[in-house]
DNA sequence: ACCTGAACACCGTTCAAGT
DNA sequence: ACCTGAACACCGTTCAAGT
């Protein structure tokens, strides 16, 4: 019985978007309705439009949200330590992000907005942050390589190790152990830095 | 205008899919309606649920047609050669094939079953098809390593090499160069299997 | 036996009308 | 000024009725 002036704009966009991360989280992406949330948060559909443009909008501050948890847990996660062993460590805490909060992670790349609409710049920023941790690790462990070399074997390992999670997560959860999945990115990891870091005295 | 006996079920099937994957083409995933559909082959909403239990069904079938011909184009365009060298140019051929039959290659991964519905056999072992080719390969390099570690790092190059696809062509095709992707795919395909390949003389 | 097309349930979005 | 909820256009799916 939520009558005007209850909350806030402000707060009613918070309400929205923490029901929607509920319903993602409990009941997958594929659940996610304006009806839904407007029954859960006592508001009509109608409202859910004062706070967000559209769906699409609504949905992509669920998965700016859903960036930040991530990370913030990678710095969490992986206290500093030598550069090589650190990537390691970013890329296993990444995969554990993606298995124990996977509705909201695979939403991150489920959802894709219409093709005449461009990705937001504040959302674009959020993406490019993850590159940038392995970016400064890799800078440490080949100081006298290019920057533009170190970023590009950056976006290689970390695109290398999302190509692990996705296919490993989305497809076949149960039959392949996530025991076997920290293995693949172990054998990426290790191996690219390996030939990377030592392909001077080669 | 057409009427019965006009074409054979299983016609009517082809003319279904061949339908679906010029829709795709031209005007992209989220375009692909059944009454679009209908309209395109002269019949009726009704008939496509004779031949085609449901709309995920005709999709699967979709992506099975796309998983065929990039299996084909793997194959004509990686001419027998130096192992290492051909995992190379597998991983190229996949980023052409990608980029070129963006539409209906992005599809594959947009796309996502309900979660009550499993994915058919038959399916899974086209997509399993992909993987098999990069573990010959990688057995020929390395010949005394054990066939699951071999297996392991075939997954762990092929996933990589997808996740850098996947990542450059969904976000960005613009800005982000065809010639970069395949650099990084490059980097991490060498510096993988320098790491790989040299690992018991390290 | 094959095919139609109206009908149904459900979706995102809008906006005149209420308080 | 905030909020409602009926209305609209569109979606996948079904199935009695036609030929």
């Amino acid at each position: 019985m939520a009558r005007r002036s209850d909350h806030s704009l402000e707060e009613i966009k918070n309400m929205v978007l923490e029901a929607a991360r509920t319903i993602v989280i409990e009941e997958g992406f594929a659940a996610l309705k304006v009806r839904r949330i407007a029954l859960e948060i006592g508001y009509t559909v109608g409202s859910i439009y004062m706070v967000f443009t559209n769906m699409g909008d609504l949905i992509m501050h669920v998965k700016a949200r859903t960036l930040d948890e991530l990370g913030d847990q990678l710095d969490e996660k992986t206290p500093e330590c030598a550069p090589q062993e650190r990537v390691l460590k970013l890329a296993k805490s990444y995969l554990e992000f993606a298995s124990q909060n996977y509705s909201l992670w695979s939403m991150i790349f489920e959802h894709r907005l219409p093709d005449d609409e461009s990705i937001p710049v504040w959302y674009q920023e959020k993406v490019d942050q993850a590159f940038v941790r392995v970016e400064k690790l890799l800078g440490l462990l080949a100081p006298d390589v290019d920057q533009s070399e170190t970023r590009s074997a950056a976006r290689a390992i970390w695109s290398g190790v999302h190509g692990i999670c996705i296919l490993s997560l989305t497809n076949t959860l149960d039959d392949v152990g996530i025991k076997d999945v920290e293995n693949n990115i172990v054998l990426l990891v290790e191996n690219f830095i390996r030939g990377w870091a030592g392909q001077v005295d080669a």
